[in-house]
Formats: structure tokens, C-alpha cells, sequence
RNA sequence: GCUCCCGUAGUCUAGUCCGGUCAAGGAUUCGGGGCCUUCGACCCCGUAACGCGGGUUCGAAUCCCGCCGGGAGCACCA
């Protein structure tokens, strides 16, 4: 009917004879509907398999031509990169390997403000997030050394009769531009704008004493809007360039000119950005520029990570957190530290398409993705949280010592001998469930527990009952001798200890593990072999 | 308050521009079952959604209007 206009007055007619076809068609053998399907000529009907492949679902770029896109990112250096920030990576990252195209790396380190300073630590900083995330800019530039390129274009705008130099104090601009109000100043022909910019370019002002402003309608129905500032004066010190400059551009005028002297020819950013958009396009409209379109994406939040950067900020520079890849930080150095891959981040984040719906996912979606990627390769250990002593009586003299499987899937991944009974440490949370039952000790024997169980650190006598596997509740189990002391780091910031297995005396730092009935965790990165205890980080389950 | 944006299952998302192939696909979670000596993996099965109300149309998740709900922004910060 979609092509045959003659047909939908007989809708209902339509309707009712496919009706019957496909009553027809659902009674057949599929034997014969393929003979049907391939009589009529129609393809072989290939079982539709969605790839896993993420960039799918993003949207092609508007007028994008392999080769030739130019994106940018433009990190604030106030901090690591988190999970939030980290969508800008993957996604300008995608989009250059979809198009084959350039990914310039701009720090916009313009003067800042008191509460934002630049802080140049954090440009090595963010640069180590990149190569984290696998993310190779192909130039690395600072917004910082292009102040002076930015002047011509103020005088451009101002040449246009649509910039003037503002001397109201802070309060009374606001106040004006929130009534709609007009400074004296605005009135200045592009002659005597151009001579009080060259007086504020030659220092004759103060902070605070003017700024320039581009002219726009100031009826405009967002306040913001009206009369935005695009230079202003500071006199602090930058961690760069110092005090070689007074005069610095605001985010979205120095957006204005860089997005297009560095030929970007897309902007993907966050939408906290939008109204940014329209500043840029106003200014280009206003010389006549075609600028690049605007992608954006809503806020992403992972449910379980408060992340506030300012808190981060201040935690890590008071000490009370451990530096920027502490878990709390949910920053992508921490997610690194626990053992999450930025592959798996990267699919995580990509898979929330460029929506502009502000987002809250469960990190358990995260966790998802990663488990799919390390499980088969992860090797298995045991390790016990709060362990008690457990003294079994009758434990057979051939167990001192048995064979496990490094992973029980995949035999490839070998053995390793584990010191066994006939004394064990075992959990107390699973001793406390299971008092007065018989139990198995996983891949071992069955054992009789006694009904009363004591605290962590206490030692208890249980009864061997039989070798066979059978259909007991299982517990993990670490055999006293070789046993070795374990400090999990938990993302809350808390620590778990108990004991591990003696292999876990030979595991190598950064090794990602799984502590079976557990979690998978990884080996800090500082810890050196043969020190007790053991150091890992929690992933997940 | 003003400006902009967004509403598809518990969560996230595809589909919306350009109405029919959508009795709505995928991921994750959850429930049931199977299997392996993990609470992990894998396999099978299942629950579950177009915010509400009108309109246009033979036909609406898709177009129009209204409402409701949610979010973000509103700096001489970025």
C-alpha cells in the first residue's frame, strides 16, 4: 500500500487477504517454505545476527568525507578524566576511526577563573588518559598559545559595527542585561570600539574595569544570550604562558575563531555545551563564515559513582584519597586499577548512541562488558575473606597437596598445585550459614562442620565424612599451609583481608585474577612479589 | 522564572527525520531450567515498553495540537 496508492481504499480488504496468507504460510513445513521462498526468487533468509560492534550505532556525521574530518577534544585541565568525561574520548574516537580523520587534542587552558584555575599537572595528567584510553591525538595543542590569534578576529567584529567595550562593574551589567537594558557604551561606532579595544589590549584598564561584548539583540528571550562577553581582563598568573597575556577570549568566542582556524569540521561535545552552539554561530554568521555542524550527548551517569570532580579534586589533594586512580574517583585510571579494560568502557560508553537524554546506568552494565572480555583468560584462585581456622579430623593423608584447574572451562590455561588439609581456612560468613552441616570444601572432600562457629581469627575442629563429590553446598577453601595474608581494595575506598592460596605469592602486579565466589580483581600495579599481604582491587563480581 | 533538550520494558538503547516490512529489535537486570565441583561462565526458556489526551490518515512509536513528567543551562568559569 506504501507503493500502490489504488490499493488504500480497499484497506480492509488488504488487511484481511494478508491475514489468511500468513495463516496459510505459519501451517507449513519450513522445507516448504524454503522450496516457496526460492521459487518466488527471494534470498535465503540469513538468521539476523545484530553485530556486537559498537560504532553502528552512532549516526553518520553530517557531510562527513572519509579522510578529510578534522574533531577536537578540549579538556578543562582541572582533573583526571571519569567515566562521564570519557564518553568525549570514545566518541570523537570512534567517529575518527569511522571517517579515517584527524583528532586534535585542545587543552582549553584560557585563563580560567580563582574557583577554576589551570593547574598544570593535570595536562600531563590528561594526556596519560588518553593513552589509557588508547587515544593518540594527532596534534596536541593549547589554547593558551593561541591568545594572540584571537585579537584579529575580536577586531574583525568589532570592524562589523557588533562589538563594543563594556566599562559598567560586574553587578550593573548583569542587572542590566537581565532587564534588557543597554550600557552607554553600546552605542560606540566601530571606530571608537576599536580605539577603547586597542586601550584595553595596551593595559589601560584594570580587571573588572572592561570587557568586550558583542552586540546582540537584547530582547532576547535567554538572558544569557544578551550581549555575551567576549574578552575580558585577568591578571592571573598562567601556569603556561604567565602574564604574557591580560586580555584572554572567553570559552565560546575562542571556540568561534579555533574551530575554524584549525579546520574542525565537526564539534562533538557534551550538551552542557549547547548554548554554546548558538554563540559560535552567531559570530560566524556575523562575518559570513560557514562553521561546522554541532553533534551533543546527554549526561551519563553511572548510578553507583558520585562524581563530583570539585570533591575528587579536593579528596586527592588533601590525601584522603589515593591520588586520581583511587577507586572513589570512578576516574578512568581507577577503572584501569580495578581491572576494567577501556575496551570495555569504550563499547559501555559508545552503546548510549549520541542521545540526548540525560542517562543513569547501573555500573552492573559496565561490569557486564568487562566479565565477557577477561573471563576466558582470567585465571582462578581462592581466596577467603575473615577466615577461621578449621582442623579437619580424619582428613586423608593423600590430600596434603592436589591439582586444580587455573580455569575450569578452559584446560589450556593449566594447573597449579594447591597445599591442602588437613588444616584449612575458610570463611567465616560461610561457616556461620552452614553450622552443624556437611559441606564440601570445593574440588576437595566433604568435611562435617561443628554448630558452634566462632569469630574470624578463631580456629574450629570439623569432621571428615567422605571423598566423593556430592550434592553439598560449597566452600572455598585456602589450605593453612603456604596460606597468605590478602588486602582487597574495595571501590567504597574499604578494605577487605583475609587469606589466599600460596600461588598467590607468585602472581605478577597489574594480573587481573578471579577470586572464585568472589570476584575478579587485579594485582596493584606497586605491589612486589613475595611482600605480605597480597594487594588487589576489587573489579566485580 | 526564563531558554533549550528529552520521554520506548527494572535499566540503557534501536526504530521517529522520510507513517505500512514494528502483533517493536538488541544489551543488561530479574525469574525458571540445563550444564560444569564458583555466588563466575556457557546453553535454553520466560516476564516486560511506545508518558497521557485529542487530531490527521485506510493505517501512527513515527506527523500535528494540548497536557504531564524528567533533565540541563542561565558567569568578566570551562
Amino acid at each position: 500500500m506504501a507503493t500502490d496508492p489504488s490499493l488504500r481504499p480497499r484497506a480492509e480488504e488488504v488487511r484481511s487477504r494478508v491475514a489468511e496468507l500468513i495463516a496459510e504460510i505459519a501451517g507449513l513445513p519450513v522445507a516448504e517454505l524454503t522450496d516457496r521462498l526460492a521459487a518466488l526468487g527471494g534470498a535465503e533468509a540469513p538468521r539476523a545476527e545484530t553485530p556486537r560492534e559498537s560504532d553502528t550505532g552512532l549516526p553518520a556525521l553530517p557531510g562527513a568525507v572519509a579522510g578529510q574530518v578534522v574533531l577536537r577534544l578540549a579538556p578543562f585541565p582541572s582533573g583526571a578524566l571519569h567515566i562521564g568525561s570519557g564518553r568525549m574520548l570514545f566518541v570523537n574516537q570512534a567517529y575518527r576511526e569511522r571517517y579515517d580523520g584527524k583528532l586534535l587534542l585542545v587543552f582549553d587552558d584560557t585563563i580560567g577563573s580563582e574557583e577554576k584555575r589551570v593547574e598544570v599537572e593535570f595536562f600531563d595528567l590528561i594526556l596519560g588518559d588518553l593513552e589509557l584510553a588508547g587515544v593518540r591525538p594527532d596534534q596536541v595543542l593549547f589554547k593558551s598559545d593561541r591568545i594572540a590569534a584571537h585579537y584579529p578576529w575580536a577586531r574583525r567584529v568589532i570592524d562589523r559595527g557588533a562589538a563594543y567595550v563594556c566599562r559598567c562593574a560586574q553587578e550593573e551589567l548583569r542587572d542590566k542585561r537581565q532587564r534588557g537594558l543597554a550600557c552607554p557604551e553600546r552605542s560606540q561606532t566601530p571606530e571608537e570600539a576599536a580605539a577603547e579595544w586597542e586601550r584595553m589590549l595596551g593595559g589601560a584598564y584594570a580587571p573588572g574595569e572592561a570587557v568586550l561584548r558583542l552586540k546582540t539583540d537584547l530582547a532576547d528571550p535567554d538572558p544569557a544570550f544578551r550581549d555575551r562577553v567576549l574578552f575580558r581582563i585577568s591578571d592571573l598568573d598562567h601556569p603556561r604562558v604567565g602574564h604574557r597575556y591580560r586580555v584572554w577570549p572567553l570559552l565560546e568566542f575562542s571556540w568561534a575563531v579555533d574551530d575554524v582556524e584549525l579546520g574542525v569540521t565537526h564539534v562533538l561535545r557534551g550538551k552542557d555545551l549547547v548554548v554554546e552552539d548558538r554563540m559560535e554561530r552567531y559570530v560566524w554568521d556575523l562575518l559570513g563564515i560557514q562553521g561546522p555542524p554541532f553533534l551533543h550527548w546527554g549526561l551519563l551517569r553511572v548510578r553507583e559513582a558520585k562524581v563530583s570532580k570539585s570533591k575528587s579534586y579536593r579528596e586527592v589533594k588533601d590525601g584522603v584519597y589515593d591520588g586520581w586512580s583511587d577507586p572513589r574517583t570512578w576516574s578512568l585510571r581507577s577503572l584501569d586499577r580495578r581491572g576494567i579494560s577501556m575496551a570495555a568502557l569504550r563499547e559501555f560508553t559508545l552503546s548510549f548512541g549520541l542521545s540526548l537524554a540525560d542517562i543513569e546506568v547501573p555500573a552492573e552494565t559496565l561490569y557486564a562488558e568487562n566479565r565477557q572480555r577477561i573471563d576466558a583468560t582470567t585465571l582462578r584462585r581462592s581466596f577467603v575473606p575473615a577466615p577461621v581456622r578449621v582442623e579437619v579430623d580424619g582428613y586423608p593423608f593423600d590430600l596434603a597437596e592436589v591439582q586444580l584447574a587455573n580455569h575450569p572451562d578452559r584446560a589450556e590455561l593449566g594447573t597449579r598445585a594447591v597445599p591442602a588439609g588437613p588444616a584449612f581456612y575458610l570463611a567465616q560468613a560461610d561457616l556461620a550459614h552452614h553450622a552443624g552441616a556437611e559441606v564440601r570444601l570445593k574440588d576437595l572432600v566433604n568435611v562435617r562442620l561443628p554448630s558452634e562457629v566462632p569469630e574470624a581469627g578463631g580456629t574450629i575442629r570439623a569432621a571428615f565424612t567422605s571423598r566423593p563429590n556430592q550434592r553439598l553446598p560449597r566452600l572455598q577453601w585456602v589450605g593453612a599451609s603456604g596460606a597468605v595474608g590478602v588486602d582487597v581494595l574495595h571501590p567504597d575506598g574499604t578494605h577487605a583481608v583475609g587469606l589466599g592460596e600460596a600461588a598467590l605469592r607468585r602472581a605478577a602486579p597489574r594480573e587481573i585474577l578471579q577470586f572464585e565466589r568472589f570476584g575478579f580483581v587485579r594485582v596493584e600495579e606497586n605491589w612486589t612479589a613475595a611482600t605480605e599481604p597480597v594487594r588487589v582491587v576489587f573489579a566485580h563480581p
